[in-house]
DNA sequence: AATGAATGAGGTTTCATTCAT
DNA sequence: TATGAATGAAACCTCATTCAT
């Protein structure tokens, strides 16, 4: 699934005019987040975008309405895909859920790395807006959700919550920085051991 | 230990002089990392460096030819000395040097967090110059050479030393950050139990 | 024909397109000649050339990439120009060829003195590029070609055509730099004097 | 002679102090006028000035209250110079003197270009005050009085003597330009044959 | 819907000049 | 006398954004 965030501008336009359009956004929302993950928000410009896309500059705010909107809305579309896998995941124990999440982040980094990137290497310059500040947060809880049903059913150890899902984010986070940058494809064992040792992190020792 | 990289511009002005131009360089210097770390390399100007500093904006070119080579001097600097904690861990064994690293980072983050943050917080947009990252191999090369003078030891378990010395580095340095961050003040628990999160994940269990 | 150098940005752009953009050039070509031939490269700045031309600082690099990049342009455009009356003048002989060309810059210098003050007052600090000097290179080349085809035909005097040729070409240029400063209008008969002059000194005395 | 332009600023202070002064304001004075006559005015910076002349920044403004007076100062001086040569010539007949301002000049452009260059090939970007303005007037006022008695006496052609002043200068300056950037070394023979067709465009061709 | 020329604010950097030492 | 750190104005250039087409 591709990050095409928001709406698009026409939706009542005819079939053969939108799919024009939609890959005019498409390629601009591509662009636009392979250059704003490898290179920063303040580091990208409109014009880079643009060229990259192979649309004018001013085609850009036909979709956004300013280059912060455009990071936001790629941001929380990107955070949104990744929700997905949390709510997917089958609620049988705290263990496979954080495992099945795992897995289905890494596999949308091998599909498509766009949001991945932007839901976990954007360096939080403050240009994020109140709305995608929201949406982080929910996103941490949702995660921290588990990890705490995890805690009431005795699985993880004790302390917050908050701090086991990030240091379980942290290091699942390590292993989507290495498959994105190509460096772990699909068939690498390491993804697995560290998944492993991330949970090892986190479980109550003290029970089984 | 301030971070004050690389040279002051005439080594031989008398004592006087140096004073006061180690000072503006002080300022200069503190502005910047203070900058650089909270808003990026791109997200940073140099006006603002030099309100901040209070100093002329024509002053920074005196002591750094570019913002580039601002930045990256006080990269180098901060991982220098973030690398003298990696020197004076006691030689007694993988996880004591481990530990002995980690407080002594985080000792360094609660005195003075602006080495902590450049070396470990500066998204790497691609601005760090060759020596920098040449500077930032050999730093993730000398924790990976502890751990794996502990697994030739017999400490630490299976696979890739450099592998698991980005693990031990990812979880501390979610620690570190909240310690910048104020969140986790000199009295708080919490970074001893990550700590412990962190060894126990590299550690041999098949063992002791 | 005015000295709009290189090629329009967009070339396939409608033709009310064009007109426009040909305005904005056009206006910002001559501005930037006349205070490049009256200042110099290093006197004159973008915000002048820019306000001269009632254009904003930015639409200058729209045109030219750099301000290095307009003056060489310019400057090539105008050699270009003059180069023409070379080529136009009829072969009859030297004599008669050598006054066409005077005639034909000074007639040139009345209708627009942009261009001969740019190939001829321009004093060259060392910014021109590889392919401005060659095209001046060229243009003296063009000249002592006439005069060495003079000494051929027995003609010319004894001693090098090349450094006839700037002898001829160092009388010309002060009849043309009278003529641009409006000293000496088309009515007046010193140009010519001066001409005849400049013929004299070159011209094979033991001969007709 | 060099172009030690104004007065020291301690006339009175003692021989070895006096002796370094001169050494520091020769060794300024020199690489400004290199500068100058290379780069043109604006092409040339104070710390390039203090780089070449060894000296620091401030220092210029010892000897000279700002670039513009140490261009003038240096512009006059050169002027003067050169005029010495004028006065010196012997007064038997307008070509003879023209002849030995001339070959003085050139004489002197061997010795030490830096004067030559000063007054002849500084491109006349509108920086020169009006003492300067007025040197330069006189100068070439004194040339044209040589011309303008060899009209009297019958040696010198029809027209304005000014003019034909500029028209031996602009020929004589050629050879100058020639000898201070090393094309023609002291034994070239060019430079007397452009000399004598210099005269030859002047000269009252009617008479003898 | 898309274009791209035009804009002007603001970016990094250099420069002429001052002044405490 | 000479220094050179410091200055702030201004240089060249880029950018996000607008708008006529």
């Amino acid at each position: 699934v591709a990050v095409t965030a928001g709406t698009p501008p026409h939706p009542a336009a005819p079939a053969h005019r939108r799919r024009d359009a939609q890959n005019t956004r498409d390629r601009l929302v591509r662009a636009a987040v392979e250059l704003f993950t490898t290179r920063g928000y303040h580091g990208t410009t409109t014009p880079e975008i643009a060229r990259k896309a192979g649309i004018a500059e001013g085609t850009i705010y036909r979709h956004f309405s300013s280059k912060e909107q455009l990071l936001n809305e790629l941001y929380r579309a990107a955070l949104k895909l990744l929700e997905g896998a949390i709510q997917d995941a089958p609620p049988v124990n705290c263990r496979e859920r954080l495992a099945a999440v795992a897995r289905a982040w890494r596999a949308a980094a091998i599909r498509d790395p766009a949001p991945v990137r932007m839901a976990f290497f954007l360096r939080a310059e403050p240009i994020l807006d109140a709305r995608s500040r929201d949406a982080a947060r929910r996103f941490r809880e949702a995660v921290a959700g588990i990890i705490a049903s995890g805690k009431a059913a005795g699985e993880v150890r004790a302390g917050s919550a908050e701090l086991w899902a990030d240091v379980w984010l942290g290091l699942v986070a390590l292993v989507l920085d290495r498959t994105v940058s190509g460096d772990w494809p699909a068939t690498h064992t390491a993804p697995e051991a560290v998944f492993d040792a991330a949970w090892e992190v986190i479980r109550d020792t003290a029970r089984g």
